[in-house]
DNA sequence: GTAGGGTTAG
């Protein structure tokens, strides 16, 4: 009976099978041992009365249940007191504690505390198991957490919504939407709960996290539609998730909805919209929602601030962030090791490695722990530099300080020496380092890395070969990949193989962006496919891509250099008309136009009708054009 | 006493 209701439920027997089959906690029981050897060995330190009266305990237990202790040495001895306890406390007092071990973030040794309680015979009830399930998921063992489940019912308790809605978070988090949702479609199906406000934001975070807006607004309209009132995570997850994806003014038109409905929103509401404002560089719009903060009374936050440094940061106003930083600690907030990491990254937009450097130290120097993403900055910073013997270094000092190299690490070192030039080292740390370093994921940016460095210095056909490994391994290769091939390819003489990869790319379900178009425009005209170039041109702008400054001037350039003056007048023109400014070398192949001694009538007609222009160029007094 | 939302990205 309890397995057809098991499946019913749970799409995931193997996981179940798997559960029960190894429902041995020994690993977290040895933490728990550890834990409890390290109280016995300072057994003076129990902070609170050395005795304390069950009231007393019972009132510590409730305040820390909402804050969790200040140490987690504080939670064990705790818990070895009530273990003591005759008679014993209620099972409410002990998912109490285990709520503060949990605010503390310390999943295993609820873990342990939660096995010790089944060795002693505690009760426990839903709740307790409720509460261990949301650890397993924390800890990513949603397998545990499901024979839990079968737990809970084993012991005559019935599953209730809390139950559930966590396990659906538990698969959301270990990337298995699709179970997720075939959970919930079946709770729904069978009447097993009624799902709630929670349960539906749970899944509609679900939908967002798969980059899925439209499906999680249908899904928001739904739960209205039966009577489940949103409220302001629900409007927030959504609104995070449309600014996420660009879809900022539908964000903002549900924030005005929301506050029409009653829901207030909330500093998570306002930073999500603020953040996607930045990403779009609608600071006016900003700005209002700053003031609207203000006049709701609802305070900025770290995050809030962040989000700001950061925003000032990636425009290259650092100035500006850094006082985003005094103005923070003015108004009581700490900066954080994001916040710095924001500013750190400014300075190495910058190129400013000694300014990023000093970030770096001063979060050191405020026991502000910094962290990977801290050192890659740090090291990106160097790589840029082409420094690259310091970036390793720091590399190599990361394991001292509890942090190990990610990903990200290792493609930065890579590209560092590919920036360097010092290819040999590059392709030696690509395959000693990275290749052989079983615990690291290699994804597509180390392809993109690889590729480019490869194709920069020459090795065209092991850039292929290498192509054609990464396809086999089951990464699939994106825009990104096929343009660095495509402009790898056509530089290196392969200019045929450039344009088939290019025509098949509809073929791959994949469109050319900007720098594909320009790349393969410049490829033609390389090849004196004069005709192809242009051609490629207006078929950009008919696939709604639109060009950029560097697209005319390459355009423009090569018109000129195979002198096809009345065509470099046309683009001259358009570029002009978009506001895009000629760059230096289109403006010295602009300025070579006095020199060209031909009869050519466009040419002519160029230079009459841009002279005033070109001899201002030669003076070198006119910025831009 | 148990479940849900936000900042960094080479």
């Amino acid at each position: 009976m309890m397995k057809r209701l098991m499946r019913a439920l749970c799409p995931l027997k193997s996981q179940l099978l798997l559960a029960h089959s190894s429902g041995n906690f020994t690993s977290c029981f040895d933490l728990y041992s550890l834990c409890r050897f390290s109280t016995k060995s300072n057994p003076n330190n129990f902070p609170y009365s050395s005795h304390p009266t069950h009231a007393r305990l019972q009132h510590l237990l409730l305040e820390k249940s909402k804050v969790g202790f200040d140490k987690l040495d504080d939670g064990l001895q705790v818990f070895d007191k009530m273990l003591l306890m005759k008679p014993l406390l209620p099972v409410l007092k002990f998912n109490q504690l285990l709520a503060a071990v949990i605010k503390m973030k310390e999943y295993s040794v609820a873990v342990s505390l939660f096995r010790k309680m089944r060795v002693e015979s505690i009760p426990v009830n839903v709740i307790t198991f409720n509460t261990l399930i949301n650890c397993f998921c924390h800890l990513n063992r949603v397998d545990f957490a499901f024979s839990l489940l079968a737990g809970i019912i084993k012991h005559g308790f019935v599953p209730d919504v809390f139950t559930y809605t966590t396990l659906i978070r538990g698969l959301i988090s270990q990337d298995m939407p699709h179970e997720a949702q075939l959970l919930f479609q079946n709770l729904i199906r069978f009447k097993l709960i009624q799902p709630n406000v929670v349960t539906y934001t749970t899944i509609i975070d679900g939908i967002c996290k798969r980059g899925n807006p439209s499906v999680a607004v249908k899904l928001f309209k739904i739960m209205e539609k039966k009577g489940c009132r949103p409220n302001t995570i629900t409007y927030t997850t959504i609104i995070d998730c449309l600014c996420k994806h660009g879809l900022v003014d539908q964000a903002l038109g549900l924030l005005h909805r929301m506050t029409r409905k009653g829901i207030s929103p909330n500093v998570i509401t306002y930073s999500s919209l603020i953040q996607g404002l930045c990403d779009i560089n609608r600071w006016h719009d900003v700005k209002l929602l700053l003031k609207e903060m203000d006049v709701r009374n609802i305070s900025r936050d770290v995050f809030t601030y962040s989000i700001l440094v950061d925003a000032y940061c990636k425009e290259g106003m650092i100035e500006d962030a850094e006082d985003v930083i005094q103005l923070m600690i003015q108004r009581g907030h700490y900066p954080d090791v994001v916040t710095y990491n924001a500013l750190m990254d400014g300075y190495c937009l910058r190129g400013e490695v000694d300014k990023t450097l000093a970030v770096f130290e001063s979060m050191k120097r405020k026991a502000i722990l910094p962290d990977t993403l801290s050192y890659n900055t740090l090291i990106n910073g160097y790589c840029k530099k082409l420094k690259v013997d310091i970036a390793i270094d720091l590399f190599q000092q990361m394991p001292s300080e509890g942090l190990t190299p990610n990903t990200e690490t290792y493609n930065t070192i890579l590209q560092g020496f590919f920036r360097a030039g010092r290819h040999v080292e590059a392709r030696k740390f690509f395959k000693e380092k990275m290749m052989l370093n079983k615990g690291l994921q290699l994804n597509k940016v180390t392809c993109a890395i690889l590729l480019d460095g490869l194709c920069k210095n020459g090795y065209v056909r092991e850039a292929l070969s290498f192509f054609q490994m990464m396809e086999c391994s089951g990464l699939v290769p994106d825009i990104y990949i096929y343009t660095i091939l495509i402009d790898g390819l056509s530089k290196n003489g392969q200019l045929e193989a450039a344009r088939t990869l290019f025509s098949n790319l509809p073929a791959k379900g994949l469109r050319p962006n900007v720098k594909t178009y320009t790349l393969m425009i410049q490829a033609y005209f390389h090849g004196g496919l004069l005709n192809e170039a242009t051609e490629l041109f207006r078929e950009m702008e008919a696939n709604d891509c639109l060009p950029t400054d560097v697209t005319y001037n390459m355009l423009i350039r090569g018109c000129l250099q195979n002198k096809k003056y009345y065509e470099a007048g046309v683009f001259l023109d358009e570029m002009l008309g978009h506001s895009f400014a000629a760059d230096a070398s289109t403006a010295s192949a602009l300025l070579d136009l006095l020199e060209v001694q031909e009869p050519d009538p466009p040419l002519l007609a160029l230079r009459d009708k841009y002279s005033p222009i070109l001899k201002c160029l030669k003076g070198r007094e006119c910025p831009g054009t």
